[in-house]
DNA sequence: AATGAATGAGATTTCATTCAT
DNA sequence: CATGAATGAAATCTCATTCAT
């Protein structure tokens, strides 16, 4: 709404999509705190200044990064909602490695930078409300009845145990997580039938 | 004899003790990015070569505040374990604010920080090994009857929604949270009979 | 098509040629170890930023001073080999005080900068070859007879001799020089018959 | 006659001589820049303040190093000068690789540290004079009668083609050294009989 | 005889950003 | 649409040296 006129760049370029497209790749190998303007342009194959004619500040970038990694997520959620056995597909969603390690980026990130942080939270916030909202047409009472769970709270309990599943792989730990997975595993079965 | 110019600083120093509390604090308020030489010593009141006295590298400063955290945390562990409610009392640690605040933060300079990396990976192995542990032996085979649980899998569960819980709050989410401890606290009822 | 992004100061740029005109000065006045950024910039009257603009490392900077001061020789010994006494000029050349300190500058910084060390001998095998090459055409078996001299040696002997009396002149030690100039005046005397 | 006064540690002590092994070591393996006090202690195994504690200042410690390497080189000499074959033992003391290596060293330091500059100038005249002395008497006239050289020349010119050998060896630099060496045995060979 | 603490200076490098063309 | 030039700030680290004990 309000952003139109400061994004100088024309939003359809194929410049600025190699920017981004950068940003992604460098955040994703090396952490958040490579996406410099040098480094991404240097990754891009631009001169830095270039960067900074698309993305005026650095934030303006992180935003834009952070706005299709969330549209992505989006996308996969629906896909997953969408599919024979959705509650399963969630839980896909939540152990799928790269794209989870992204999203831990951009919380750390989220620290630093508020502009990410508001995005982030008002994403979380939606995809949330989304899941639940959908967890709860298709399993409605079910849940209760099963397990004590409703869908509020196995929504927390996936992303909660998915998101830790994944960190502590990247660190190179895993005790613990084979059994965590057949016991998520074994609830799934449960609300399936 | 001596060995010799290897950690220049006395590890029993005021001034030491100073540097690493500055760094916790800064760590705590504006995450890992904010403990550079310079801004510790301002918060400790110091003059950055200081810092570089007593911490040669920021790796060497970052490996200390990492070592005392693991320190506290497995503090904090063992006496949960050695509470009344252990089960409980592990839980209480996993959603306590501040403390996983910070190791979230220290999870995100792994990244970086191929020193830290190490660390904190070993220390959350040792870590979950030692939870896994005392759960089988207070638990035993309680918690398969009861919930299908297993020792392992309930100390990941609990780690990974407590985590999560914190994250999402650090980000001003809390959608689903109340339920989903309400679920946990279920869980932990019935362990305990 | 763009190269892009390499070499971030254009090839032609007055600021460039002055920063690297800044940088001979002070080694040729005060040794390498004095080519640092600050002083560099101070003397040529820039930003020290700047000059990271132009050469984002010290090796960049040092390596095109280097590699303009081989530029310098080849061109003075082409002049040398093509004068009407060739090997008497390329005497001249050894014992051209300023250019040799410069290059015995070089090659003490050869031991510190792996990429100086690189061009310096790459340089230095090449301007040897040149100058045997060119001496054998113009001296022919003539050396043999004379001084039991090959090419090889002739060009060795010029430029240990002409050095050493250089950087004992820059120590402010002459003690034998006259002799040894004269030494090798007799010879070249006797070679060019 | 002056320093007695300043030198605090004792001029006899374990401790002050591994500080001064050291920095041999250091300047032999990394150059000189290499030898801060920082370096040299903990090379040594030694606390920083300790070198001061014996050396003032780096140049006391420099100064120091120079010295007995002077010490050395005199030794060396006039063990070459006392031998059956003096002048082709003094040949073997310029292309002695290691020792040379180090002399080259100081000269670069001379260029920094006045101090040093003054002590290099002083041994050095000393030591060609020396040479030539010695050379005078062993050779008398027989040089100038066998290829114009004379004792003066003949020192300069192996002190010469020796440094220029032994530098361009470190720069892994090797053309025409053979043919050089070969010529110069050539004139041993003279001057023996 | 030795050492821990402290400090000011400076080196190297990276960064985000601005501006003029 | 794009770029070269420029800059101030800051990060990390090393150094020589002083001082009090």
């Amino acid at each position: 709404m309000a952003s139109a006129a400061r994004r100088i760049g024309a939003e359809t370029s194929a410049t600025r999509a190699r920017i981004v497209e950068a940003t992604v790749e460098l955040i994703r190998d090396e952490g958040y705190a490579a996406a410099s303007t040098r480094r991404v342009a240097a990754r891009a194959g631009l001169k830095p200044s270039l960067v900074h004619y698309y993305f005026p500040t650095t934030d303006d970038l992180l935003l834009e990064v952070c706005r299709q990694g969330a549209a992505d997520s989006d996308r996969m959620i629906e896909e997953a909602l969408a599919s024979p056995d959705p509650v399963r597909a969630l839980w896909g969603f939540f152990v799928d490695t790269s794209r989870t390690a992204m999203s831990l980026e951009f919380m750390a990130l989220a620290n630093h930078r508020p502009a990410v942080r508001e995005k982030m939270a008002e994403h979380s916030v939606a995809m949330r409300k989304r899941q639940v909202e959908i967890l709860e047409r298709l399993l409605g009472d079910r849940m209760k009845a099963v397990e004590g769970f409703d869908p509020a709270a196995l929504a927390v309990v996936l992303a909660g145990i998915g998101r830790c599943i994944v960190m502590e792989k990247g660190l190179g730990v895993e005790t613990g997580h084979e059994q965590a997975r057949a016991l998520v595993e074994g609830w799934l079965d449960r609300l399936k039938l």
